[in-house]
DNA sequence: GTAGGGTTAG
């Protein structure tokens, strides 16, 4: 009776249940059971087929050893291997069939470890390792990255004469690359008698994976001219990535079109990479139209174009797609999570972002620096700094980017002192900083205006840690100049780098010349924006402002005049506050929300209170042009009007994150 | 004849 309701309702749950019955009967040794049970489902997928199998040989015979190897070999093929540790474990003989085939599964597995464990028990039950047993412990090896073992392989594989096997020397020459250690895989490969292209792709792929890009591609022209052998798609696959280390699009664009011509379409994990190549070259178009042209996709391609479109700034095409598999039936894995993190920071999103962090942590990802280090970013960004120092704190595992991170999360909200006392700290640990350190630290002095704290760390950034100084870590100098004011020394030294200044370097001292009234080098810096990139709205709207600060109006005027002529969007900028699990978000004079005529009075009432406290204070401008310059400003900013909706809705001392 | 292996995407 109960078999029959469970079959009428044949949803993807209950078929995992019925799936799950299976294996208790047959394994329990309920074999009348299982049989009936089997005999209602319709149309047993192989899974279920093999349950029976094992279930009726389990009760009906000894397992004869080719049965059993057969069995641990399918079962570990098919990413069951806790049924081919079983059938394996209940063997009453083992050869090293059975033996090589768990080493094997365990190395399937991913589980590297276990994999060698067996290895080591296999030897020490007396059985000798041989050119199966030795490639899947190789194998194992590159998966924990352990070169020690690796070599204790090689010397084995040396002592028993397999030193010969093409297929073994190509193992270890795929190990020593997985393991960061390519003197030693050119070494073998060079050694080789003769060579194929899985040795060739070892090589090529171990020079990407070791930011070797320039090998890499030099091998595959060697590999093409020397050996006479034509490139594979696992020979382009592991030549991409080096193409987007050198950020080498038209190595990228050839390979592709190698693919196309060579008609190694559609391969899925060749698409993927390509997708991934032109996401990090910054051509995302290709990276989407490549994307949407394919014809099959998994969770690893969705993630590759996540990531591609996070990469490339379009954060709400990675949450729109990033919702449409979960609405489909893939499950989001770390990675996924990993990617989609950064894009609730930069949209400021805290309850998609909390929301997410807790799926992290339902599904046991959370203890990943990986997932940690965004999710720190991401409460920093979205203004929650007490979480994102939560996070840090419960932390086994820190690297350098965990410690980036939460130096950064105090200077965007303005504690630069505290961000060089975890600097401080980081240095006591024996942690070596990085290039991005150096931006977070450098940024914290800006912002606590240390300038000879500044200059210190770029020195000692170039002499004690030899890193040279990129356009990010010139900039946050310009920066630290420009904000002290010291406006002429900020000029010289963008003009005086040993790179071109790049817009957003000069973006900075245009901010810079803005908050010391500066029209005259705002002009000129502006003309320089404009230069290199002819679309800055940024650049107009800065402008304009400063004209109407200094009431000069006819060129407030012009300035719009210009903007319409170019038809240039001003971009819109957005206040979130979230009250009670909902979100509001505000435009500057927004007067769309619900409760708009309380946020208006509690607005006037504050700015009122805002302007007897200014009264104070010396007056630059005469009332009457005041009123003029706060006319021409948002009369109310999104910001103001988010906190207004904060105050009137929570409690008196409930902080307001907008 | 029946069972085991190397390169491959986020």
């Amino acid at each position: 009776m109960r078999h029959a309701t469970i079959i009428k309702n044949g949803s993807p749950s209950f078929d995992r249940f019925v799936t799950r019955l299976l294996c208790s009967y047959a394994y329990l040794g309920y074999t009348a059971d299982a049989l009936r049970l089997f005999e209602n489902i319709s149309n047993p997928d192989t899974f279920q087929w093999n349950v029976m199998i094992r279930g009726l040989i389990e009760v009906g015979l000894d397992l004869d050893v080719y049965i059993g190897n057969s069995f641990i070999s399918m079962y570990g093929k098919t990413g069951c291997i806790d049924f081919a540790e079983k059938v394996f474990d209940e063997m009453p003989m083992r050869d090293s069939v059975s033996w090589n085939s768990m080493i094997g599964g365990y190395a399937l597995d991913g589980d590297g470890w276990k994999s060698l464990l067996c290895f080591q028990e296999m030897m020490e039950c007396g059985i000798e390792a041989d050119r199966f047993s030795v490639i899947s412990a190789l194998t194992a090896c590159s998966l924990v990255k352990s070169v020690k073992h690796g070599m204790e392989i090689h010397y084995h594989v040396i002592r028993c004469g397999l030193l010969s096997d093409v297929m073994v020397q190509t193992t270890l020459v795929d190990m020593y690359c997985k393991c960061g250690n390519v003197a030693f895989a050119e070494h073998l490969f060079n050694s080789m008698f003769q060579r194929n292209i899985v040795a060739w792709n070892s090589l090529i792929g171990g020079y990407s994976l070791n930011d070797h890009p320039h090998e890499a591609l030099l091998t595959s022209v060697e590999m093409q001219e020397r050996d006479k052998i034509n490139p594979n798609p696992i020979t382009l696959v592991n030549l991409l990535p080096a193409c987007a280390q050198l950020r080498g699009l038209s190595r990228g664009k050839l390979i592709h079109a190698t693919a196309i011509r060579r008609g190694f379409f559609p391969f899925l994990v060749l698409e993927t990479a390509i997708v991934d190549m032109y996401a990090k070259c910054g051509e995302l178009r290709s990276a989407e139209q490549l994307f949407e042209q394919m014809m099959e996709k998994n969770l690893i391609s969705c993630n590759a174009m996540i990531a591609a479109y996070v990469q490339n700034g379009q954060n709400r095409k990675a949450m729109e797609l990033f919702h449409n598999l979960e609405k489909g039936s893939v499950k989001p894995d770390a990675v996924t999570i990993a990617s989609i993190i950064p894009a609730c920071a930069e949209l400021a999103l805290l309850r998609p972002g909390r929301q997410i962090h807790g799926y992290a942590t339902k599904n046991g990802y959370s203890s990943n620096t990986f997932i940690l280090n965004p999710l720190i970013y991401m409460y920093a960004k979205c203004g929650d700094l007490q979480a994102a120092q939560r996070i840090f704190d419960s932390m086994l595992f820190r690297d350098v980017v965990s410690w980036n991170t939460i130096i950064m999360a105090y200077a965007i909200h303005g504690f630069g002192r505290t961000s060089i006392e975890i600097f401080t700290q980081m240095q006591e640990k024996g942690l070596k900083p990085n290039g991005s350190t150096f931006v977070s630290v450098l940024s914290s002095c800006s912002i606590a205006g240390m300038v000879d704290e500044g200059w210190m760390y770029f020195n000692s950034m170039q002499q004690d840690y030899n890193i040279n100084p990129q356009i990010e870590q010139y900039g946050c100098i310009a920066d630290l100049l420009g904000r002290t004011g010291d406006l002429e020394k900020a000029e010289s030294f963008i003009l005086d780098m040993s790179l071109v200044p790049t817009s957003w370097i000069w973006e900075s001292l245009l901010a810079a010349s803005r908050n010391a009234r500066n029209i005259e080098l705002a002009e000129s810096t502006a003309e320089r924006i404009l230069a290199l990139e002819h679309d800055n709205t940024g650049c107009y709207v800065l402008l304009s402002n400063m004209y109407a600060e200094a009431k000069r109006w006819e060129d407030v005027d012009s300035m719009r005049a210009l903007m319409k002529k170019e038809i240039l969007e001003k971009t819109r900028g957005c206040s979130i506050i979230e009250i009670n699990s909902l979100t509001s978000s505000f435009f500057n004079n927004d007067t769309s929300h619900i409760e708009t005529n309380t946020i208006h009075e509690v607005l006037d009432f504050l700015s009122q209170k805002i302007r007897e406290g200014i009264q104070t204070t010396p007056i630059k401008f005469k009332p009457t042009d005041i009123l003029r310059t706060e006319a021409s400003l948002p009369r109310s900013h999104s910001v103001r009007l988010a906190i207004c909706v904060g105050l009137i809705s929570t409690t008196v001392g409930t902080p307001i994150l907008v």
